[in-house]
DNA sequence: CTGAATCCCATACGATACTG
DNA sequence: CAGTATCGTATGGGATTCAG
């Protein structure tokens, strides 16, 4: 770990360089990092916090990652996720819309076409979804094993 | 995007180079992707699915955060993720070590000292968590500025 | 085809109080 | 200090049904 330790709580962590996602942004980025380690601190947590929420949630990231491929309509896209209930399908799209991270575009037809693709701001998510995702196919084994192991202990102590 | 689509779903996503997160394990890693699109899209989503649930709650990503900089004790810890609950810091952190993403020390003096630090399996997340870190943080802003526009044509179209 | 509306359950989470 | 136990609320999310 190679990380330009700041202070104390989540200001480190991202102070590190990942070498991907460099946007026209980290002006802004280094100028809220520095401001003061301490309070730096806590609001970094919310906002990492914030954003977590939003994005991290059961579905979005997996919605962003099939539309990374491409435009796809709603039924495509419930083939895509498989799993994901319509209610949720619609529901998630609606927020990732709020946010700007996908846009639709509704075409006047009959049967109505209704299309769903990233934004700008959405390809911006792309790099850190697919490390993530990368991770969590790599690592899967190891942690189902780890997890394995640690229940087998919990049984052995009662 | 200069991803390597494969065919449909979450299998392609992950498939782009990130330029992040090598790991002696990418042979298992390449092998589970390329073992048949169709089935692999599926079997991926619901593996990413698995681990983000896993790992992408409330509290997680930010403790291993926290635990990034050097071991940290239950009550410094407590303060170093603003926010959190006891309870909330005792059962993510049983979570965390049951998947062997950090591991807990226990010192045999009076008062208890318990010692808690990130694994070596823990360490290959921070960066995946700095960049999707690094990312809630230079977005936020756009993000927010996206919601609250669609929330004012939300209230101008009723 | 693309949703919106309703019902309902599981669980995540916080607050509080208690223990070794 | 480092938890455990119990309670209550809020929310996520599935199943189903209705509508444009």
């Amino acid at each position: 770990m190679d990380a330009v330790t700041v202070a104390s709580g989540n200001a480190g962590i991202i102070a590190n360089e990942a070498s991907a996602n460099t946007t026209q942004r980290e002006a802004e980025f280094d100028e809220l990092r520095l401001s003061g380690a301490c309070d730096a601190a806590a609001e970094t947590s919310a906002i990492i916090r914030d954003m977590l929420d939003r994005v991290a949630d059961k579905w979005s990231l997996l919605i962003i990652g099939a539309l990374s491929e491409g435009p796809r309509r709603f039924s495509a896209l419930h083939k895509s996720v498989p799993g994901i209930s319509q209610r949720m399908l619609t529901h998630t799209l609606r927020n990732l819309e709020r946010d700007g991270l996908v846009s639709r575009e509704v075409f006047a037809e009959v049967p109505p076409r209704v299309e769903y693709s990233v934004t700008e701001l959405g390809e911006t998510l792309i790099v850190p979804v697919s490390v993530l995702a990368r991770w969590a196919v790599v690592n899967r084994d190891t942690i189902l094993a780890h997890r394995d192991l640690y229940d087998a202990r919990q049984d052995a102590g009662l």
